[in-house]
DNA sequence: TACGATTGCGAACACGCGTTCTTTCACAAC
DNA sequence: GTTGTGAAAGAACGCGTGTTCGCAATCGTA
């Protein structure tokens, strides 16, 4: 294998992979007081003792009188894995916001045109009818009462009409916005139930609302 | 594209690039007065004005009154593996309730372990660095706050500490239960703050808080 | 029981290092 | 001229942080 690494203790495995978890979202290195502090320690000289051990045993480096100056040795450098099972790629059409239309989709624009703009979707997300999808990334907290945040990123299925409960994107030309609501068909009006129980439903007639899409996936990513 | 980076003066291309050397082979980060000497620039001020700016224009991010915190924002991966749009595959390690213990990630697993559970990433969510990634179904409602919802996916990295404003997986043993929350750490107590500005936030003291992950990621499949 | 080696604890100590304040200089605006 | 502003310099100031030292607890061995 690699070099002759001797028995780690227990709390030595738990600091080293303290120090290489820390290392992973800053880049820089933790002081022994964060070491301290992340592994229960109640002494830094602990934490110094066993990272001199560490040391002799070749699993890190130090810089004497250096602050955060660690460095692992054995890290296996991030690889990222090899191409998953299916994923499908859908286009991102542009951004939806309250107050601006919805894009439309281009009427029969389902190959995956690797050029323009797209969203890689994992097979977790993809359903089985894969036609007429796109994606829009979200502007503004307008669709909070959706589970939906400002940049996350929707996907959608190209639809004029919806079943009774169905997500929807919905186009209201009075008011002038565009929200996602769960779709209600009672009679003559519309009612559009917030997913978030505590915000409230909104009844307009039928022929004041205009489905665009059902949402089949939200992906966000997180700062 | 990326973010707007405006104009970089000469010294402050010089100090990027000595940043990311001086990171390249150690895998900590230089200090204020290392820059000074590294760039040739005659006060530690000066150096820490141009890292202001550079912060500012999105070039690096710093962590205020703590050595050697830079890092850097537009940084190609360690290693420059291959370009293309990779997906990767995240283990599943089970559900996150209030109320349930976090499962653990074991501790040095960052092989993919292709026969586990998992879920695929595509490149629009993974992170920068992939090391220690793991993902969690959510049950039941009680992370409305956090823009999560029942049957969501989400996906985090290992660690035991935060940064203010990084969500995170907290755990409270007191009150036996688990959420999603923005970490504040205060003094001696960590105010947990909801996502959701309706909600109210959880103050407690630091030692009755275990972080167990940072949210990176957030994947939902609508019915 | 005695004893050294291992491991852990807590408290100072002293240097590392980010921050801030005061000046200076060049250049443009009024 | 005066005023304002970006860029730089030099010197303190003070917290951040590695290091050290004395001492207790545990354990294997004789």
């Amino acid at each position: 294998m690699t070099t002759a690494k001797p028995r780690v203790s227990e709390r030595q495995r738990e600091m080293l992979d303290f120090i290489r978890d820390y290392h992973a979202d800053r880049s820089y290195m933790p002081s022994i007081r964060e070491i301290q502090l992340g592994c229960g320690i109640s002494s830094t000289s602990v934490v110094d003792y066993n990272l001199r051990l560490l040391e002799r045993d070749g699993h890190l480096k130090r810089s004497p009188d250096i602050s955060r100056a660690i460095e692992l040795v054995g890290a296996a450098p991030p690889r990222p894995g090899s191409g998953g099972p299916e994923t499908l790629r859908v286009p991102l059409l542009g951004a939806i916001a309250a107050g601006e239309p919805i894009p439309v989709p281009e009427a029969g624009a389902y190959a995956d045109d690797g050029d323009r703009e797209g969203v890689t979707l994992p097979p977790e997300l993809t359903p089985r009818d894969s036609r007429g999808l796109y994606a829009l990334r979200v502007k503004g907290d307008s669709m909070i009462d959706a589970f939906v945040t400002d940049g996350d990123i929707v996907v959608l299925r190209h639809a004029r009409d919806a079943r009774n409960g169905e997500m929807v994107a919905a186009w209201l030309p009075l008011e002038d916005s565009a929200t996602l609501k769960h779709f209600h068909l009672e009679g003559d009006s519309v009612r559009l139930m917030p997913a978030n129980p505590a915000m409230e439903p909104i009844v307009v007639p039928a022929d004041q609302v205009q489905v665009h899409g059902k949402v089949v996936a939200v992906m966000r990513r997180v700062a």
